[in-house]
DNA sequence: AGACTCCGCACAAACGTTTGTGCACGTGGA
DNA sequence: TCCACGTGCACAAACGTTTGTGCGGAGTCT
């Protein structure tokens, strides 16, 4: 009879493996991860360990691999929002990417909030994420900048900082604003309200570069008080639509920086019965899955947000190669420095823009 | 002269705070554990431990700690796609309510595939995951309902199983059918088209039944050839949409069983031309936030997804406990059994919805 | 037959924590 | 003076891996 099963019963350690094999745990150890080679493990062991794990069902502890190895095959993605379709759109492309690379993501959500921010960012490095995707609430970067210069990796997306010290990717918003401005040009607008995010941070500061750019080239001109709203939400969108058509009655055409931004300005319209596009017109940044089928289709400069996610996961996987490299080789150099990546927008014609209405003087 | 500081430089591990602060590591892990009363730490011993890691910025290494504590703080949440709005809001309830507790979240993407699924639980598994939070698939549940019984809890949301020996936490599906069935049959309708979702799960089991359960009150039935689609899509929608309209030209209602559906089926109702409500109307189960921007702003049968992603985190943190308790007293009794939640849906009467349209005959 | 080599594996240290136990010192009473 | 006891801390084991090194035996060569 062989021994009676001490009834360890915990879960199946590497030990477990190696006596129930009957060799010793850095054989068995070396079996499985396809060193048998190098150190000399013979076929025949080899296989009997291999087929002993597969029956007892042996799944390494990677929390006891991480301790060892010091990697711990997590990367964390941390966004403001996680219920918003832009960021979760992103963290899926991220997940698959970094899933296919062996990675584990761990998800943090700030709720917008810099202080929450800080908080996760300390509590995915206490926990040892090998790599940082921020989509930074976009007030501060010096944490993660920090955070980077002291060997861990951080990618930033979406709402990048100006003193860029970091990789980044991000949409070309001042093609975007200027395409989306251009379409309102085109059709004869000359009175535009924008309705903004955030003011500082720096899409929002390319978008409206962007859309001067192209009034510029067309003879016009943007003034302050055509500019209303400092954050993402729908109500801002509301609030800001009613207090630009109140001061600019002159307004044709009103100008939405994202998504919930343009659900706002969509929604304050309609409770002021204007009709779209024949009171007002209205174009967007950000696309949306139900953008056509709404009362009046929405035309848009769509962000890719897919292809921004893959690349920041590419970004993100090429610094984490880096880093393996220089961990191994003990070279201490700084790398090659931050990448910024953007990718393109592209203009989404439907039905929200029309000609100007005629004026009072008609 | 000190010691001419080794320039280990790698991380401040708790024997760097130790030695700084002249004490042996046990000391130290115990100074900044608040165990110093109970192991007769002095106060002053204590206090200059929790002042040296302070300044050093001491932040101990959760993964040698989940080794020894054996726990994580992981939590790990699977769902089949965290782009879809639904899954997304889910998710980030179940994040912010288990990292009000302490834990953070490991995110699996499943892709609506069982076999994707399968792989992402032993990973996060093999992560040692302290509980599951589980968006199933929806086909197979027997590799959850085995790791629940090896003793890591899992919890399923939305896509329940009908033999269920795991706790869980849907909508009340059932009602929800019933009471969006209810609307059209108040408005004079009698032939309904159903765009359906998985047939065999167990949602769409459930909704099938409130829409019958409506219906018999009302002297109705409903025939196998009256419903169309087996999946979650836009695309189905669309599809089905058709294929309903062709084989029963007396339908004047359609019934959308998820926001991805009913997209499809609006889609595919401007596309024939039907305008809604006066030649077809339309319920959908799922709220969405651009619901009420549409062309006809959708009525619908709503899920409160926030409540129901909040209840489950709730269920999540209350196994979490259980296990630990257990895991203390050694005690190995079955626990109380699985517990299922639903939480209530709501009508959200808005405009696709009207009396049908005058038969031919007139 | 002895030295050398290669093969096949086991030993043990290390990763950074937590925690049961033991040791030294000092103080009090008898 | 001696014992008992409380105080304040250090030692060392353990969690489950990976990996550098050591060691015995079989084979080969001289």
């Amino acid at each position: 009879m062989p021994s009676p099963e001490p009834l360890k019963s915990g879960p199946i350690t590497l030990r477990i493996v190696a006596e129930a094999a009957g060799v010793s745990i850095s054989t068995a150890s070396r079996a499985l991860n396809g060193q048998a080679r190098e150190y000399r493990i013979s076929k025949a062991t080899e296989e009997a360990v291999q087929r002993v794990a597969a029956e007892l069902g042996f799944q390494p502890s990677q929390v006891a691999r991480s301790l060892r190895l010091k990697r711990s095959g997590l990367v964390g993605v941390i966004v403001p929002d996680i219920s918003n379709p832009f960021f979760s759109a992103i963290a899926r492309e991220v997940s698959l990417g970094v899933e296919a690379a062996g990675y584990s993501v761990l998800l943090g959500d700030s709720r917008e909030e810099t202080t929450i921010e800080k908080r996760l960012v300390a509590q995915l490095q206490a926990r040892q994420v090998e790599a940082l995707l921020v989509c930074p609430v976009g007030l501060e970067s010096q944490h993660l900048v920090q955070l980077d210069q002291s060997g861990l990796p951080v990618v930033v997306a979406d709402r990048v900082f100006e003193d860029i010290q970091l990789s980044s990717v991000t949409s070309d918003n001042v093609a975007a604003g200027r395409i989306a401005t251009q379409v309102l040009i085109d059709h004869g607008h000359r009175h535009f309200g924008v309705v903004s995010g955030v003011r500082e941070s720096l899409p929002t500061r390319h978008r409206l570069q962007g859309i001067r750019q192209a009034m510029l080239a067309n003879g016009l001109e943007l003034d302050a008080s055509s500019i209303a709203g400092d954050s993402y939400t729908n109500e801002t969108g509301y609030q800001s639509t009613r207090e630009l058509l109140g001061r600019h009655p002159e307004i044709t055409a009103l100008f939405a920086m994202c998504a919930p931004l343009a659900a706002g300005v969509l929604r304050a319209l309609s409770d002021l019965g204007y009709a779209i596009p024949m009171q007002m017109s209205v174009v967007s940044i950000d696309d949306h899955p139900f953008a056509e089928l709404m009362k009046t289709p929405l035309t848009a400069a769509a962000q890719n947000i897919e292809q921004l996610g893959r690349v920041a996961a590419e970004v993100l996987l090429e610094r984490l190669k880096q880093k393996r490299a220089k961990d191994k080789t003990l070279s201490t150099g700084p790398g090659r420095g931050p990448v910024c990546h953007q990718v393109p927008a592209s203009l989404l014609e439907r039905a929200s823009v029309a000609a100007p209405r005629p004026t009072s003087e008609f």
